[in-house]
DNA sequence: CTGATGACGGTGC
DNA sequence: GGCACCGCCATCA
């Protein structure tokens, strides 16, 4: 079977480290022309009994995206140690994920 | 091949 | 800070 676009984004989610979480925009960083929508869309198909850490993909501003079994979602991080706010978002600046090295630095151009 | 489907993010007010 | 708009693309039947 031929890999997926979908595959690379299944790819860099399973190397988010537990008790860390990333958006959806910073995960399509890692993967060359795709987007936060594609990620989104991928995460999706995911079939129920996957192993893929999806809960630990959130949406920009820090909150759990509206749908069916996000209670779910929630309770999986902060079993984690994920601390949600009064307002149902985390810290970014405790809990973002760094990335598998230092790939999404040099995306950005922080790297020399 | 066509059409339906879907977990976002940035911008402007 | 919150809400409405819009862009946009791989998969699957």
């Amino acid at each position: 079977m031929m890999k997926t676009y979908y595959d690379a984004v299944y790819d860099v989610v399973r190397q988010i480290p537990k008790g860390r979480v990333a958006s959806y925009g910073q995960v399509a960083d890692f993967i060359d022309g795709c987007t936060p929508r594609m990620v989104g869309y991928a995460l999706f198909a995911l079939p129920a009994h996957t192993r893929v850490p999806w809960q630990r993909v959130i949406n920009a501003q820090g909150a759990i995206s509206p749908r069916p079994g996000s209670d779910r979602q929630r309770q999986a991080l902060e079993q984690e140690g994920v601390v949600f706010s009064a307002a149902g978002r985390i810290e970014w600046k405790t809990y973002r994920w760094k990335g598998p090295k230092t790939q999404w630095l040099a995306k950005r151009g922080l790297l020399p």
